[in-house]
RNA sequence: GGCGGGAUACCGAAGCGGUCAAACGGGGCAGACUGUAAAUCUGUUGGCUAAUGCCUUCGAAGGUUCGAAUCCUUCUCCCGCCA
């Protein structure tokens, strides 16, 4: 821990939005680096969806840097939430999660998290260690020490109460029960997503009541996801999984709009003013492929990276078929006359969902066989072992006569 | 406990006895264009069918009617207000 404290904090403050505060910061730090000891980073992760994506990645770029500081990172996993549910739905209930799944989950998370987190610097501590054998006295006392009144400051709650949307009692207790981790793990600073504002504020109060020194506070900007609009989650299938395949991967970042990419540039690549500036020297293709390069070497390395740019080229810019493909073989008692209906084909090859969605394709213009267009719903086909059926410009097979 | 509102296709939201497989928006898919799966524009978007047409769908179950998403009854679930 040799980085000076000043220094340390603009660092750790880069591209945060809510920062509480500095000067609490610049404290902690110095009288850590007497102490010799790190601080402890907070941060908190659900393991009800075990796939990262690159909105996790905001969030896990600054633990990095922090631990690259010399810093622990706590690592929350909020088994025992997760084995609750999510009981507040106008969505589906969440499907209260058994102990082998959280466990399978958890063991997941921890894999893809440490594409970007250092282990050595890394606690993981789940919250059923605090909150498994608490009884419901205890729970009452802990939320004796938050109002109503307190808990509507919340935007998102103020502005749902204001619109008479409903709140269930529950969800007034998840900022309760995230404040208490900060607690129970004497968090120097708590990392989360704009949205978590007041949760993290709310760990400081608890944490004053509890006789602690109240936890720094940054949040980071949320990742737009895919369609440039909505935060990227796995719910709104607007998301880049970290790990999705090289070439899915790289697609998908080809395919955010010219606008969005110079934040992925920012908060995933963390490239600085100047750095975005050469880039947008550049033409957008170009730059928006050196961002997908740069971001699929992150998790797949730069052999990977170069390969899936080189095939998005051929794909989508020389318009070549791909060069590896999923193959479908007609079944045996299929092959006696050799030809097949091209609906039927398209469909028994999953390339249409029903026969009305192959028609309408096909009336589209969206299917090709070795690249001739068929436009006739009514075609029947020769097969031959290896024509190549396209569906759309993204959906192949090769077909494969035994 | 009392009163009121609501449940429509992937999502949001119209429809309130026939012309409703159901407006419109979003999303999805396809095409054109291009610099990419950007942007923009166009088409399309329950199932079966070559097509005419048929079948399933508007919270659930019954009923009225020649005919119901639309009317009646019961039920289930959701929401708000007052207490």
């Amino acid at each position: 821990m040799s980085v000076a404290v000043d220094q340390q904090i603009e660092r750790i403050g880069a591209r945060s939005v809510d920062f509480v505060s500095a000067e609490e910061l610049q404290k902690k730090l110095s009288e850590a680096a007497a102490a010799a000891r790190p601080l402890r980073v907070k941060y908190g992760a659900d393991p009800s969806a075990p796939d990262l994506h690159l909105g996790h990645v905001v969030g896990l770029n600054k633990l990095r840097e922090c631990q690259d500081l010399g810093h622990t990172v706590v690592f929350i996993i909020g088994d025992f939430t997760a084995m609750i549910g999510d009981p507040s739905g106008k969505s589906k209930t969440r499907p209260q999660l058994s102990r082998e799944q959280v466990m399978a989950n958890a063991g997941s998370y921890q894999k893809q998290v440490f594409k970007v987190l250092d282990p050595e610097r890394t606690e993981i501590r789940f919250n059923s260690e605090w909150f498994g054998g608490m009884t419901f006295e205890e729970v009452i006392r802990l939320s004796s020490h938050v109002t109503v009144a307190q808990m509507l400051q919340r935007d998102d709650f103020a502005k749902r109460y204001g619109e008479n949307q409903p709140i269930s009692l529950v969800e007034f207790l998840y900022p309760l029960v995230q404040a208490y981790d900060s607690v129970m793990v004497n968090a120097d600073i708590e990392l989360g997503g704009t949205d978590q504002l007041f949760n993290l504020l709310l760990g400081r109060e608890l944490q004053k009541i509890f006789k602690q020194p109240p936890q720094t506070v940054l949040t980071l900007p949320l990742l737009e996801g895919t369609d440039g609009v909505q935060k990227m989650s796995k719910s709104l299938n607007n998301y880049v999984g970290v790990t999705e395949s090289p070439q899915e991967q790289f697609g998908k970042i080809m395919s955010i709009s010219d606008d969005l990419m110079w934040r992925y540039y920012e908060l995933i690549l963390c490239a600085d003013a100047g750095q975005i500036a050469t880039q947008q020297q550049r033409h957008p293709r170009e730059a928006k492929d050196e961002l997908a390069r740069q971001i699929v070497a992150r998790f797949h390395g730069p052999e990977a990276a170069a390969a899936a740019s080189r095939e998005f080229a051929r794909i989508f810019s020389e318009r070549e078929n791909p060069a590896d493909m999923p193959e479908w073989s007609l079944p045996s008692e299929q092959a006696a006359d050799g030809t097949c209906g091209l609906v039927a084909l398209l469909v028994q090859t999953g390339l249409a969902e029903s026969n009305g969605a192959a028609r309408r394709l096909i009336l589209q213009g969206g299917v090709r066989l070795d690249d001739q267009k068929v436009t006739d719903p009514r075609a029947e086909i020769p097969l031959r072992d290896g024509q190549i059926l396209r569906a759309g410009k993204r959906k192949f097979v090769r077909i494969r006569v035994a």
